[in-house]
DNA sequence: TCCACTATTCAAGAGTTCTTGAAATGAAAC
DNA sequence: GTTTCATTTCAAGAACTCTTGAATAGTGGA
């Protein structure tokens, strides 16, 4: 990823509503929800919605897409991807000590049920 | 890391100069470099750095420290993974998707020369 | 066709962030 | 002690972001 797309990617993240519009539609997947259930789930107005979503859609965060009367939007993970990607190595250079804190932080055990791979192997590096 | 402090260090991310002075002091590592040959690198004046740099700070992603009459910053590695943590799993969930972006960018080689252990791990993982 | 439903656009206003240059602070050198 | 250098603080203004509510635009069902 280039700086300006990383840089709307995080302009587009650096917000509670979109984060927790994010959160959202992480696990909700490929098949996304539509503007109104995210709304109603957030507790936030239909236009207040449609401008985060705008701005995370304009980011490249997500993708929009009509089903019916709904307009469904899900996660553009290859873009989410490749944000931290470009944080971790472009931006940090791979540095050992952050590196280390992402394997701190996967071990630690917040988030996934089913760790990727790359999380996977991670762990394993850190417990050998 | 928490929601809060994970938005406060996105948006002290959200925005170039800030994002120029990361990307600067990374490879200055623990040493840091001092306010003025920031400045004078990227070609910004000394207020306007020392506003951007006091952002950075009260995120927490780099630390000052005075050096006889040199202020001196450095970037907080353990934050900075904080935040790469969170997004990659708080946030994602260790998303499959995610995670294969995050080993196709390092296995792209944009950055690092000696990658750390994390990195070589999913690297290895990726070529099996 | 008309109506109901879903979502976006628009304009106004409030709030926040960024830049600028001048003044103040802090630390070393003379 | 005075001067010089490095940096921060302050105040003003410009620019941007966010929220609100009303108006508009699409879509499907009666």
């Amino acid at each position: 990823m280039e700086k300006s797309p990383a840089l709307a990617a995080l302009s587009a993240l650096a917000n509670e509503t979109r984060l927790d519009i994010l959160r959202l539609l992480v696990p909700a997947g490929a098949r996304g929800l539509a503007a109104g259930e995210i709304a109603s789930t957030l507790g936030a107005s239909a236009s207040r919605l449609s401008f985060h979503l705008a701005t995370m859609e304009e980011a490249g965060l997500v993708r929009a897409r009509r089903e019916g009367r709904y307009q469904r939007y899900s996660v553009d993970f290859a873009q989410l991807g490749g944000l931290i990607a470009y944080l971790t190595n472009d931006c940090c250079r791979g540095h050992p000590a952050v590196c280390a804190c992402i394997a701190e932080g996967i071990a630690g055990g917040a988030g996934a049920a089913r760790p990727a791979p790359a999380i996977r192997a991670a762990r394993q590096d850190r417990e050998r």
